[in-house]
DNA sequence: GGCATTCTGAAAGTAAGTTTCATCCGTGGC
DNA sequence: GCCACGGATGAAACTTACTTTCAGAATGCC
C-alpha cells in the first residue's frame, strides 16, 4: 500500500499546483514526471486526456491514477477540473486599461473597448456607492403619490427622461416627455401640488430644463434635480438632488459615462416605483408586452 | 463586401457563461434546462458527471452532448473544464448581492441599488469581454466609408438608435434614426452599395426593425445588427453582427442592462469612428458644444 | 543468490462519453 | 381532415476514457 496514509494540511480549495511540488520528492520517478509535467503547465494538462498525458510523461495511465491519489485526489477528471480551476484563477487580468483616462491616439479597437467599458462599468459602480437610498426612498414616494410626472430633459440628457418616462408609463403611471421647450413649459403650469417634476442636465447648467424645472416649482410640484454636479444651478430649484458619478474624462467616452449613471439611477428609481405596487406594474408590464408581440418573429433558428 | 462571409462577435476565448445564455432562446426546451444549471453554478455543474447533469436536468446524455456542440464545445470534458477555469476565474459578488437574479419582494432601496448597480456594471464589463474588435472594426470602416447611415430601433431599443445618430451626427457624419416603420422603410429603399444600415434589437426578433433591415440589404446597402442573441432572426439579414451580453434577469432590470451594454457597443463604435478622424471630429464636436452655450447658465453656485 | 518490497505497465474491467436510430410531436401543405 | 416533413428527444449500441488488477521488473537488504 501507500508508505502512509498521510493526510494532507493542504487546503482543499487553492494551491494544489504548490501542493503537488511540494511533494515531488517522494513520489516515485514515473510519478514525478508526471507531476513535473502538471506544474510546469496546468492548463495544458487540464487540456490532456489519462492517455495522452501518461504517454507524455513517458508512462502508463495507471501511474497518472496513482499521482492523482498521491496527491490527495480522487481520480484523474478530479484532478483535471482542478487543474483548469487553479490555472484561471492565476491568470492576471488584463490591466493595460488607463483609468479614466484619455484614449491614445494610436489606440486600436480592442484597446478603445476595455477602456470605455471599464469607465462606464466604473460610472455606474460609482454612482450606486453614492447614491442616498434615503432620498431616493422620497422621490420613490412621491412618484408613487404623484397624480401625474413630467420628465425634462435636453439632447442627450432628453433620452433619459424620455426613457424614464416611457418605464413610467409601461406600469401604468401617468408621466409626460417633452421635447419641446414651449410645450415641457406649457405642461409644467399646469403641474400642482403632488405631482412630480424630474430635470435632469448632466452638467446641471443646461438653461431650458431650469427654467420648466422652476416653473413647475413655482406651481406646487415636488422636483427633483438628476446631475452630475452636486452644486451646480440646477439644484437650486430642487427640492431633492439626485446625482451621478461619471469621472470627466474627455470630451469623448466622459459624455456615455455619465448616460448609463443616469439610466442606471432611473432604473433604480423604476424598480422602486414598481416594486411599492409589485402586482399592478407586473400585469401592465405583462399586457404591455402582450401587445407588441404580433411584431414579434417567433421562429427562433436554431444551429445546423 | 461581406456579403456572404459572416462574422460573429463572439469570442471563443473567454465569457463562456455569457455566450450560453446569449444561445439560450435559441436552444431547444431540454437543451435550455441544462443550459440553466450551467449558468446558474457553473462551478457546481463542472463537477458532475454528464449522466449526472443529465439526470439533473431531466433529460438524457444525448442531449447534454447536443449542448455541448449547440454552445461550441467539442464535447462534454471540453465544457467541464471551461466551466471549472471560468468559475474559478469568477469573481465572487461581495455581498448578498443575487447575480443577475430577482429583487426579493421586501427589498429596500439600498438592496435594489445594490442590485441594479451590479447587474447593470456586469452587463457592461461582460458585453465588452464578448466584443469581437476585428468585427467592430470593419463595422467602423464601414461606416466611416459610408456615405449615409441609418439607424433603426424600436421601442427600447429606438433609444440606442436615435442617440447613435445623434452621436454620429455631432462629429459631421450624415446619420438618419427613424421613429416611424414607414419613414424607415422607405429611407432604407434610398440606400445603396457602401451605405450602411444598423439594426438594434435586444430580442432580435422585433420584425419591423428586421424587415427594414432586409430592405437595406436588398438595395446593397451594409448590415449590422446589434442584438443581445447572436443566434436570433435578425442576425439571418446582417453582414456583422454584434452581440451584447445582458444576462436575462427579470422584466425589471433585464431591459435597463440590456440598454447599458448596447450603449457600450454603441459608444465603441463611435469612438472608433471618430478616432479615424480625430482632428475633424474634435472640431466639429467643439462646432457643435458652442452652438449649445447660451443655453448653459453660467453661474456655479457655491456652498449655501 | 534468495527474499521482500516497491514500482511499473499490460491487460482486464468499469464507467463515462458519444453516436445512432426509432419515436414522438408540432407544423404546414394539400 | 389527412399526410408529409423536420426537428426534438431518449434508449440503446457503441467508443473512448478511466480505474483496477495483477504479474513481472527493479531495487535493496540480508
Amino acid at each position: 500500500m501507500a508508505k502512509t496514509t498521510k493526510v494532507s494540511a493542504t487546503h482543499e480549495s487553492s494551491g494544489l499546483i504548490v501542493h503537488i511540488s511540494g511533494l515531488l520528492p517522494s513520489l516515485s520517478p514515473a510519478e514525478q514526471r508526471v507531476a513535473r509535467l502538471v506544474v510546469a503547465d496546468p492548463a495544458d494538462a487540464a487540456r490532456r486526456t489519462i492517455t495522452d498525458l501518461a504517454t507524455a510523461a513517458e508512462t502508463s495511465e495507471a501511474t497518472v491514477i496513482r499521482f492523482c491519489r498521491s496527491v490527495g485526489m480522487e481520480g484523474y477528471p478530479q484532478l483535471r477540473i482542478r487543474l483548469a480551476a487553479e490555472a484561471a484563477r492565476r491568470v492576471e487580468p488584463p490591466d493595460a486599461r488607463v483609468v479614466g483616462g484619455d484614449i491614445p491616439p494610436g489606440a486600436d479597437l480592442a484597446q478603445i473597448i476595455a477602456t470605455i467599458s471599464f469607465n462606464d462599468a466604473r460610472a455606474v459602480e460609482e454612482t450606486a456607492e453614492q447614491l442616498d437610498p434615503a432620498v431616493c426612498e422620497q422621490v420613490v414616494d412621491a412618484i408613487t403619490a404623484a397624480g401625474r410626472v413630467d420628465v425634462y430633459g435636453a439632447a442627450a440628457s432628453g433620452f433619459v427622461a424620455s426613457d424614464f418616462q416611457q418605464k413610467l408609463h409601461r406600469i401604468g403611471r401617468t408621466a409626460f416627455y417633452w421635447p419641446d421647450i414651449h410645450m415641457a413649459l406649457t405642461s409644467a403650469a399646469l403641474l400642482g401640488k403632488g405631482d412630480v417634476a424630474i430635470g435632469i442636465s448632466h452638467t446641471g447648467t443646461t438653461s431650458d430644463v431650469i427654467e420648466v424645472l422652476q416653473q413647475a416649482k413655482a406651481r406646487g410640484a415636488t422636483t427633483v434635480a438628476l446631475t452630475n454636479f452636486p452644486r451646480s444651478p440646477i439644484t437650486d430649484t430642487a427640492d431633492f438632488v439626485l446625482t451621478t458619478a461619471a469621472r470627466e474624462t474627455t470630451y469623448r467616452s466622459g459624455a456615455m459615462a455619465s448616460r448609463l449613471a443616469q439610466l442606471t439611477v432611473i432604473d433604480c428609481l423604476f424598480v422602486g416605483v414598481a416594486a411599492r405596487n409589485r402586482t399592478k406594474a407586473r400585469r401592465a408590464l405583462e399586457v404591455t408586452a402582450e401587445a407588441v408581440q404580433p411584431h414579434r418573429v417567433t421562429s427562433a433558428r436554431r444551429s445546423r
